[in-house]
RNA sequence: GGACAGAUGGCAGAGCUUGGUUGAAUGCACCGGUCUUGAAAACCGGCGAGGGUCAUACCUCCUAGGGUUCGAAUCCCUAUCUGUCCA
């Protein structure tokens, strides 16, 4: 969320910050006016409130002292029924208040480019040069079959579309894969953790999924409950509502689960092969910080991940993300690319994030700062997604005949 | 699945029978100070969170949501979670 304070203060600013993320200028206006609104639903409440407090004591010492209460029965039940019916109406601006709030996006960094999509993304540097093929490279979903490594039609017999069925070797550097990225993540200083991949609303409420993209989610029926779409959400929400000792900090995680996307915004896109799934693998990183620390460890985070790809010899650029193609709680993302050979085109592979104090102002994640109780800042980043990491494998080490060498660091994992 | 018991501040743990001046005793932990060469012990002081205010005042929070009442941590209902026992 937001700071309302800080759009209550610096409206113009504020406003002018979200326009370049295509937030429209009425709607923050109407969401001060809420703002101020409940400011007064809630003097109003608060000092009716404070009589009934006040004639609640008296009250009490009439009865000690036995006085005669029936003239002040009459005034407390007359102020009564005015804070019932405050308190509605502070409950309805609040109502009104949140639903607005909770819909808007986090505040771009000043030096994230402008931009309506990724068109206007902007490269940062590019990480080793893709090798020349004396033949033509193929796609990873022939490659895949040819080895017998992906089964896509058995994936869509067990559940739908979008699902499909590692074999043998293809399985098994998968799990290589998981178990390389999260001893790697670990040297840099990330302590792993396994997660729950079922969260309830809160949670969820708290990385900023919901209420806005309920579409995408997964969710339990009967249960208040849903698939994990990133373990970001369980990662980031450990720390829910809780006040972290300033010397916790930084907090650095690492954690492999699945996650599970309706993929609801892209029916067409990416349909072959395994580049959008609505199961896939992903080990994350999440971090907790003190403000004043989150671009470094931004920093490491962008660095971890592609020290990754490097290691694993595959070729990759970094890109900041445009205004446009900033996600809905992020200040400021880079993307990690890589080089897919069979595609001749760089394709998403890692996103790191930070989202500020936004998540934090949601879940309620404080430090101790000296005396005074401080949002942290959380960010995020894959590092990597497993699924387009094979891809990313098959397609750059394939062999003119079909067959996929190992990466070198992998193979201690095979 | 059935029957009880419970959920209080960082932790432990009173208060609930008999509703009122209890945002909440006490202990531990923590922070500051005195003392000490230094530390420990002892002693003194501070010490939950959110909102609000220049700062007070004031409002809210004793798992959550309802209810009763002038007034609820305390009484009633529901949900969730935990423990114990029975199947």
């Amino acid at each position: 969320m937001i700071d309302l304070k800080l759009l209550q203060k610096d409206f113009d600013n504020v406003s002018a910050q979200l326009k370049r993320k295509g937030v429209d200028e009425e709607l923050l206006a109407d969401l001060k006016a809420k703002n101020e609104a409940l400011k007064v639903a809630k003097m109003a409440y608060e000092a009716a409130q404070a009589a009934q407090n006040e004639m609640s004591k008296l009250f009490g010492q009439y009865m000690r002292e036995k006085k005669d209460v029936t003239e002040l029965k009459e005034k407390v039940d007359a102020n009564k029924i005015k804070v019932t019916e405050l308190l509605d109406v502070q409950r309805e601006a609040e109502e009104a208040l949140v639903i607005r709030a909770m819909a808007v996006p986090n505040l771009p960094d000043e030096n994230v480019p402008d931009g309506e999509d990724e068109e206007s993304n902007v490269e940062l540097k590019k990480v080793l040069t893709p090798r020349e093929f004396s033949f033509i490279p193929k796609e990873h979903w022939e490659l895949a079959e040819q080895n017998g490594w992906i089964d896509f039609e058995r994936g869509v017999k067990l559940a739908k579309s979008r699902f499909s069925v590692i074999n043998g070797q293809g399985a098994k550097l998968e799990r290589a894969l998981i178990n390389f990225m999260l001893d790697f993540n670990e040297k840099r200083g990330f302590n792993e953790v396994s997660v729950p991949q079922i969260v309830n609303r809160t949670a969820l409420e708290g990385t900023g999924q919901l209420p806005k993209f309920e579409e995408d989610l997964y969710k339990i029926d009967g249960d208040e409950l849903y698939l994990i779409p990133t373990s970001e959400v369980p990662l980031t929400n450990l720390y829910q509502d809780e006040i972290i000792p300033a010397d916790e900090l930084p907090i650095k995680m690492t954690a492999h689960t699945a996650c599970f996307r309706k993929e609801a915004g892209s029916a067409g896109r990416d349909v072959r092969g395994i580049i959008r799934q609505h199961q896939f693998h992903k080990v994350e990183l999440v971090s907790i910080t003190k403000p004043e620390e989150s671009d470094k460890i931004f920093d490491e985070m962008v660095a971890c991940a592609s020290d990754l790809l490097t290691v694993l010899e595959l070729p990759h650029r970094l890109v900041t993300l445009c205004t446009g193609d900033l996600g809905f709680g992020a200040a400021k993302t880079v993307d990690l690319e890589v080089w897919l050979p069979g595609q001749a085109t760089y394709r998403e592979i890692s996103s790191v994030s930070n989202t500020r104090d936004f998540q934090a102002r949601r879940a309620k994640i404080r430090f101790k700062d000296g005396k005074a109780n401080t949002l942290v800042h959380t960010l995020n980043g894959s590092s990597l997604a497993v699924g387009r990491t094979m891809v990313a494998i098959m397609e750059n080490f394939q062999n003119e005949d079909g067959t996929i060498n190992i990466p070198e660091a992998l193979k201690a994992y095979m």
